[in-house]
DNA sequence: CAGATGCCCAAAGCCGTGCTTATAGTCGCG
DNA sequence: CGCGACTATAAGCACGGCTTTGGGCATCTG
């Protein structure tokens, strides 16, 4: 097989027609013109060029290969800009697969950044629960799985990913404006033990239910709902109260409810999971700074 | 700038999706794999791959490169088709450049084996007196130029050209029917040195200057023209008498004239000049051998 | 016509590249 | 939990390809 240093080769023999011009043109003496030539002529079996006195003149086949290793080199060309756009991040795609309150709010602060600093990187965002985005980046789905965890679970961040920490997420305890504790700059969950309660997805659902475990009452749910929406307006109805992350309400705040801080502070972990080798790949190394920048200044 | 074996590489990377898989498709050890995707991947400046568990994934940089490989090594491959079928004489092109009588004798009989043999070489042919053809063939106009000398001439066949001499063409002397001498079976030269000439070419008149003086006298020609059509009509017409070749006569033949055989028979070399490197160029090659061929079997 | 000048070819030597072999580390599976 | 398959790393070696040097040939010039 022809190697592309052949085709840049005859490529300049066809515009300067010398060995020695193009030997200067390429950076090479001319003896090794030469012997590239005559291993490029054994390989396609035929001469490529022939001595007309002081001249060199490409035969039939040279002019053929000529014509056609133009083309093939400016496909290279076409080939090696497109991959340094990438290296550069004037190009690329980042696939984000999001848990909903985080799609909601470090993922749009994050996009708005990125873009406006590389505003050739698309990226894409697809909003799953954590253990649907681990599954998505396990399959090669997608590139980043943000997810939450609490500290009795491990997020499914098993073996082989990275997780990269973003921001401990501390959860408030919402109440109905009517409430009387909605007054307090902080409530103890045990204040809480004989409300009804809103929970919130499953995974959020179990916490509390370990977090309660943990003062030694079971709460008494009332509803459960994914919808963390449904669950503000579920509390405003006074059908109960409900443990929320603070990232949500910073999206979503219900205005007939009062969020007062829990003391201690309940918290979920918020994190980045990647596959490691991701984290040199420049669109995603980018991305995943993003989330860190935006992650550190809490909206 | 890349190399072919990369993108080959990426290709069968892409396909098969492992290492050792590629090593085995492509005759390398697995070493060698690793060792050429790092180079490759220092070169994009970007991660190529990413080892997603046991299964290796391509980035997106990769995809885009392995998208494009397979693009340029088709191309790659096309070109190769295309100088195997040059050499292989299953495509190609001669250019011949030969005189008039050459042209109507020898070179259509030797176009016709040669397409015959080789249907996919296309041959093009110019008609020119041989000193246009060695000019058309040191410009790089025609790759065989079929030429043709008398002794005293060198036929123009000058320093760093190859000279293949193909057949002793020997003139014959054509008379009237009418004329005495008509019916002997060979006459000599001096049996015609008070009759009046028609001379053909330039070229040819100087022959027969040299060869009349030779023999102690200087023709008398009445007549000269290029056209070996015109020379034996006016011989019919009983002008005078001529000296023509015998692959002129085999072209054409004025049925109102005799061709007699001069003894001792003079003669013309007829050979074909090329550059010595297009002896090895493929067509040409098969070209000149036709010739050759043709040459030894007078028509 | 001889010298000068480019240009290409040939031979020899050397350096670097890229392959193989051997070995260790890792992941997934039975 | 050990086995099999895969990849990474290191060391060693061979080949390829480049440079240097010297020579032949064609063209141009005084």
């Amino acid at each position: 097989m022809f190697e592309l240093r052949h085709l840049r080769l005859i490529c300049e023999i066809a515009q300067s027609g010398s060995y020695s011009a193009a030997a200067r043109g390429l950076g090479y003496t001319q003896p090794a013109i030469s012997q590239q030539m005559r291993a490029l002529e054994r390989e396609a079996g035929t001469p490529l060029v022939t001595r007309a006195g002081r001249r060199m003149r490409l035969t039939e086949a040279g002019e053929a290969l000529a014509r056609r290793a133009a083309g093939i080199l400016s496909s290279v060309a076409a080939a090696e800009d497109e991959l340094a756009g990438i290296a550069g991040l004037r190009a690329g795609r980042v696939r984000l697969t999001a848990f909903p309150s985080g799609s909601a709010t470090l993922v749009p602060a994050a996009i708005a950044r990125l873009a406006h600093a590389h505003p050739g990187i698309r990226v894409s965002l697809t909003e799953a629960e954590p253990p649907e985005a681990m599954r998505a980046l396990r399959d090669g789905e997608a590139d980043i799985a943000l997810t939450f965890s609490y500290g009795g679970d491990d997020g499914g961040a098993s073996a082989g990913l990275a997780e990269i920490p973003l921001l401990d997420d501390p959860l408030m305890a919402v109440l109905p404006d009517a409430h009387p504790l909605s007054g307090r700059t902080s409530v103890k969950v045990c204040d809480l033990a004989g409300e009804a309660w809103i929970a919130g997805c499953e995974r959020c659902r179990g916490n509390l239910l370990r977090l309660c475990a943990g003062f030694g009452f079971e709460p008494d749910i009332a509803f459960a709902t994914d919808d963390s929406v449904a669950v503000q307006s579920l509390v405003a109805a006074g059908l109960g109260v409900a443990l929320v992350p603070g990232l949500v309400l910073s999206a979503s705040h219900n205005p007939g409810t009062v969020a007062v801080p829990v003391d201690p502070e309940p918290r979920r972990g918020v994190s980045a999971v990647v596959w490691p080798d991701s984290r040199t790949v420049p669109a995603v190394a980018a991305m995943l700074d993003t989330l860190t920048a935006v992650a550190a200044v809490p909206a």
